[in-house]
RNA sequence: CGAUGGCAGAUGAUCGCUGGUGAACCGCAAGGUUCGCUGGAGGAAAGUCCGAACACCAUACGGCAGCAUGCCGCGUAAAAUACGCGGGCGCCGCGGUUGAAAAAUUGCGGUGACGGAGAGUGUCACAGAAAAGACACCGCCGGUUCUUUGAGAAAAGUGCAGGCAAGGGUGAAAAGGCGAGGUAAGAGCUCACCGCUCGCGAAGCAAUUCGCGAGGCACGAAAAACCCCAUGCGGUGCAAGACAAAACAGAGGAAGGGCAGCCGGCCCGCUAAAGAUCCUCGGGUAUAGUCGCAUCACGAUGCUGUAGCGGCGGUCUCUGACCGCCGAGACUUCAUCGGGCAUUCUGCGAAAGCUGGAUGAGAUAAAUGAUCAUCCCGGCUGAGAAAUAAGCCGGACAGAAUUCGGCUUAUCGCCAUCGAAAA
RNA sequence: GCGGGCAUAGCUUAAUGGUAAAGUUCCAGCCUUCCAAGCUGGCCAUGCGGGUUCGAUUCCCGUUGCCCGCU
């Protein structure tokens, strides 16, 4: 995704607010396979913090991958509590910020 | 406890990420899918505090300004004031020796932004008489006026004009220290010792040290105040920059000229570039593509085969242009082998070094992860005589972004070597 | 990644190396029937750690946090 796209997305999309993240979520016709970005701004720690945080929700995306609608384009905020959240926390945010934007095929 | 050096948990399984590469399949092609093989964070990758490489720039040469560095020698990629090693000197701590003490001397350890305040300007609050060419508060000293006491000698007090800086007091700091002579009292006024400055000689590459002689105290602190002296520095930084290329309209060359504007922090000059003219032509602008860039401006071989060249043939608007075929083919990419470089391991060697082996991360919203098992290290609990079984907790700081060297800062712990004195 | 700047009271700004100033906020009192305004008084600070100096907000070094510019 590039800068643009990722402005586009968080104008237009829908955003779903959770206590750790943020997700902004566009459906876009025809663009195949869903795409998804991922911020870690600087206010999350250092690059060892950072890194940490964009691993996990990475993770717990590519795990849930076949779960996902297609047409969307996603951004994947990280706000400052993800830092301290666990991977069992962060993923069950992740499931429940998913459903509210319906992006997952049932 | 301190100093120096080293390590930075290990192995396996499953599912993934990213660079390179091979095969098969799909596709006209660009490319895609699947299955393999293989590489994938650090001692600080960090801070960006110095320096170098590399790249670009219409002022890079000279000067001013500015910035940086500052005992001496040697070494490092050239050099250096950076860094390392060694030395000198100062200061601090501890011990030994001499001594009644003060102190001196010596050994060990630590530490120092360590040129100049004997070029100039400025600063030194408060306190204090005085804070930098000593203008003296309390004092000390002799002379003298007056008063008092006294038979007198004289003593005390007071005023005046002087001499002195030993003692007291203030302060962070008070004008060489200490002893003796000297004196009305004093004073480097004189002398010895110590310190300081200068000169000469010796040792040392040098910083500096030692010895001799002279001066006769003139020389407070602070330059991490301005400044002076010496030395060095053009600026910008891979977001440097190069190439390909859509939108869109420009770009290149030649002559001429030394004038406007733009333009270094400033000035002067030199060189170069550039606009109005002419000629020619697809010119080359993006936060997105490719390179820079992943050990190498190395050598050899091999694969692909481009620009340009030569030959033959054909076509046309025919001294030429275009197309096709053939020939030899720079340059570049990739692969293999060899070599160099860096890191590391083993062996040999007193050391320098030598033989042999292994390894060489690289993206661009930015890879190195998740789960599990076994073992390892540390701590706690702990049946038990003990070794130890078992359980729980913990394994830091921290993540490459052009590369390299140094510095600084963060860091759970573990290992090795050394340690004078005190505690 | 590269380059540059800032940090003083709760907030906004001062301060030739010598007791850290002012406005505003807050608290108390006065004034007013009450509130506001006004007047008086009080509280509160040099980001942190070292160094130079007799003495640092100031000078120097390190460190932490924040801000800005460059594709």
């Amino acid at each position: 995704m590039r800068t643009s796209e990722f402005d586009h997305v968080k104008e237009r999309g829908h955003p779903a607010r959770g206590k750790c993240m943020v997700l902004g979520a566009l459906a876009v016709q025809g663009s195949g396979a869903s795409r998804i970005g991922f911020v870690t701004g600087r206010r999350l720690g250092s690059a060892v913090v950072r890194n940490r945080v964009r691993r996990r929700l990475r993770e717990i995306v590519r795990k849930h991958q076949h779960d996902l609608r297609e047409d969307f384009w996603i951004v994947l905020i990280a706000r400052r509590d993800a830092a301290d959240a666990s991977y069992l926390s962060l993923e069950d945010e992740w499931l429940r910020l998913a459903k509210r934007a319906s992006i997952l095929a049932l």
